[in-house]
RNA sequence: GGAGAGGUGGGUGAGUGGCUGAAACCAACGGUUUGCUAAACCGUCCUACUGUGUAAAACGGUAGCCCGGGUUCGAAUCCCGGCCUCUCCGCCA
């Protein structure tokens, strides 16, 4: 949620932020109502105070059995404006909730400033010994060699649920459970995270907490029976754990690593991308959470960059590290890299994972403070998230990196202990 | 799905419609006492919004006893609706 007392306090500086964002500029609109608001609670706060002495009177009298009339018929025109004030109030709450619970978080003074994707910086990359960008003759995409290998049939998914719904078959299925138990004790066992392993259908406080909805609506599965969404990510009930907490500054920072199934109705986004794992409706992620204090939040992040790097690594990938400039950063982002593997056939970089502090933007969303030692005050606390990482993509350049001329796959060293086998084909 | 019980502050747990932010106890924190620890005693001990105001503070008002409505001059307390938890029964992986 956006902060109120950002807008008071300084305007310019937020219209400067959403302009930076690409974001309509309410900052008008919103001291409007603001001060709608505080003036209707002042006056109504006066009637109210005066209605309880008067109440409190009226207590005494009877108790002397006294006739309190009087004082009776003038607090009952009291509570009918007080009534009419609150109803007033009511709306104008409403309006103003609705504004800021629509405005994205803004930039990060470190973010380069930008309008899209296209200025985006990359930070560094890092490529496995003997890596050539140059496409091998050999080469064939994800889709044909899974076709080829029979342990990905897209085909025969269509069937089951319609585009974007992956089926791994044989060593293709092993080789995605692999991946996602190497990843997860990775995390485990080198980055100090604890486990979570979390519901993948949550309510809409959750939805709202961590900033999906409302924007996202229209990009999630939802139960309408049960009244529940299907997770986008695992970022949403492992950050929600600990909404309406008070967390203790000494266990700071909490780290949490955890699996899900990933659900995107990716609304509106058919077309070219759309290929095979390219852009899926369902996929599986390591999702990883950060509960930091506010002062080392961004070294946190850093951190978390760090911990997902080292898988890619330990699986021998290439990949690309990617400052987000301040007109792609995601709604409820202050700062964020992306990380993306290379994909021979596609001939370009693909998003494997997506790395955020938000600050205190989902904190306000969902409660979720801190008290903090020195001053013994409640603040929010700042939440961080990254992919540790996402399989889809990963599989992507996993399998084609990893072809042999013979078209074989060849199976990372890291993988084996969880695979049992060393090759595909 | 059916039947019942219940939801009060960090915890336990009181609370005849009026002076209840809410007894008491526990925990926590500060202090006194004290060779040390402990005990005992005293004190502090919720949050949000809002106003005056400050370097920080401080002080005042309003609201909050699961949530939302209603009755009333006045609601933790009465009424209605909802949510959640627990127990039993049924169904089921």
């Amino acid at each position: 949620m956006f902060d109120i007392k950002l807008v008071r306090d300084n305007p310019d500086f937020v219209r400067q932020g959403l302009a930076n964002k690409n974001e309509r500029d309410r900052v008008d609109e919103i001291l409007q109502l603001d001060e709608n608001r505080r003036k209707l609670i002042l006056e109504t706060d006066e009637l109210k105070a005066r209605r309880n002495q008067a109440s409190m009177q009226v207590g005494v009298l009877k108790k002397n059995g006294e006739d309190a009339s009087a004082i009776i018929a003038e607090m009952k025109r009291v509570s009918d404006e007080i009534t009419e004030n609150d109803s007033k109030l009511r709306v104008i709450e409403e309006d103003l909730e609705t504004i800021l619970l629509s405005i994205p978080n803004l930039a990060h003074e470190s973010v380069p400033v930008g309008k899209s994707a296209d200025d985006n910086v990359e930070v560094r990359r890092w490529l496995p010994e003997g890596f050539s960008f140059e496409k091998p003759e050999y080469q064939i995409d994800h889709v044909q060699l899974g076709k080829k290998l029979d342990i990905l049939d897209f085909e025969r998914a269509t069937k089951l649920s319609g585009s974007g719904f992956p089926l791994y078959k044989g060593k293709g299925a092993t080789l995605e459970r692999s991946l996602i138990n190497f990843m997860l004790d990775f995390h485990l066992q080198h980055h100090g995270y604890s486990e979570i392993f979390p519901p993948f259908l949550v309510n809409k406080e959750s939805m709202r907490g961590t900033g999906q909805l409302p924007k996202m609506q229209d990009d999630m599965y939802w139960a309408e029976r049960d009244g529940l969404y299907l997770v986008p990510t695992a970022e949403v009930p492992i950050t929600n754990i600990h909404r309406d907490e008070v967390l203790n500054e000494a266990q700071l920072p909490i780290k949490y690593v955890g699996y899900s199934a990933c659900f995107r109705r990716e609304a509106g986004s058919y077309g070219k991308e759309s290929k095979g794992f390219l852009r899926v409706h369902q996929f599986n992620k390591v999702e990883m959470v950060k509960f930091a204090k506010p002062e080392n939040s961004f070294e946190e992040l850093e951190g978390l960059v760090r911990d997902a790097e080292d898988i890619l690594q330990a699986l021998n990938i290439p990949y690309r590290i990617l400052m987000l400039c301040s007109g792609d950063l995601s709604f409820s982002a202050a700062k964020c890299y992306d990380i993306e593997t290379w994909s021979p056939a596609e001939g370009r970089w693909l998003e494997a994972s997506s790395c955020s502090n938000f600050e205190a933007f989902q904190a306000r969303r969902a409660n979720i403070r801190y008290r903090k030692e020195e001053t013994k005050k409640l603040e929010f606390i700042h939440t961080l998230n990254g992919s540790g990482l996402a399989t889809s993509r990963l599989m992507v350049s996993m399998l084609e990196n990893n072809m042999t001329p013979e078209g074989k796959i060849v199976v990372p060293k890291a993988l084996h202990k969880y695979t049992g086998f060393e090759v595909i084909g």
